[in-house]
DNA sequence: CGTCGCTCCTGGATGC
DNA sequence: TGCATCCAGGAGCGAC
């Protein structure tokens, strides 16, 4: 599922690929993926688009005239840069038409949402404001970090996943740095130690870093704008590994559910 | 306000 | 082989 590295190497695309071309229509089929076209496509029509950016898992595309197209890929999105005249992707949703192209959101499961506002409210509208902190930033450091989590209760895995305390992990990303700081997905955080919460920091920075790096996990449903795999799904130690040898210590890794996910640790490395 | 459980979805895996 | 059922899960929402 797209999560931060993944969301990171689609706007990276992006970036090459849409500063300067104009917007020519938006094309969706299921009445709730697009919201607050009304009032935004029309005035988005022959704007330019300006930059692109993420925050957390939105991608926020800007163009001329002070409007911003917000896309969540959820679940199972995808956003492929295509030729105006090629065929219909494969469960294709939504198309945004630009001079030069064709930006395809595919989307089995339909989760997926793209919004069109204005400047001064699509933080408000698409929820981008109740973000946390980006973990990629430099003022995520440890003191910023333990001090995210100096007065939280719960466990680990839910606390990580909390798009509003680090905006950007998800289910595959967490259980990785919970396995790199050797913590148990499942453990209190309050139980935690300075150190333990130190080296959960620094599993959760590496644990992104390296799947920006590798373009994304393409386990499921990523690919990047360009339809290619990421590379990143060749270096996980536990997500999608249940009942595998762990590949520090050779102990089976347990697959349970924790805050309501599939959750896969290694019992002897992670305590 | 914090937390929990439910909901949205459907292809692919699994079971009989 | 074919049909039915289960499962995956990000985030928003209502309930408490």
């Amino acid at each position: 599922m797209p999560e931060l590295p993944e969301v990171e190497t689609i706007v990276t695309d992006l970036q090459r690929i849409l500063p300067g071309m104009i917007f020519k229509g938006l094309e969706w089929e299921h009445e709730n993926t697009v919201k607050g076209a009304l009032c935004g496509e029309v005035g988005l029509k022959k704007k330019r688009v300006t930059a692109i950016k993420r925050r957390g898992k939105f991608i926020n595309v800007f163009f001329e005239g002070e409007y911003v197209m917000t896309i969540h890929l959820r679940m199972s999105g995808r956003l492929i840069f295509s030729g105006l005249d090629d065929e219909k992707l494969r469960f294709e949703r939504t198309r945004i038409d630009f001079d030069k192209g064709s930006l395809r959101f595919c989307d089995i499961r339909k989760f997926g949402r793209v919004w069109i506002n204005k400047l001064e409210n699509y933080e408000q509208v698409t929820g981008i404001k109740n973000l946390g902190i980006e973990p990629l930033q430099k003022d995520f450091t440890h003191e910023r970090f333990i001090k995210i989590f100096a007065r939280k209760k719960g466990n680990v895995k839910r606390l990580l996943l909390d798009q509003s305390l680090i905006a950007g992990i998800g289910n595959i990303y967490a259980d990785e740095a919970c396995f790199y700081s050797g913590i148990r997905p499942d453990c209190m955080i309050e139980k935690l130690s300075r150190k333990k919460l130190e080296e959960l920091f620094e599993g959760v920075v590496k644990a992104l870093k390296q799947g920006v790096k590798n373009r994304g996990t393409s386990i499921s449903d990523f690919v990047d704008a360009y339809g290619k795999n990421g590379k990143n799904q060749e270096l996980l130690y536990v997500y999608g590994r249940g009942g595998k040898p762990c590949l520090n210590c050779k102990t089976t890794l347990q697959r349970t559910v924790v805050a309501g996910r599939g959750t896969v640790m290694c019992p002897s490395c992670q305590k």
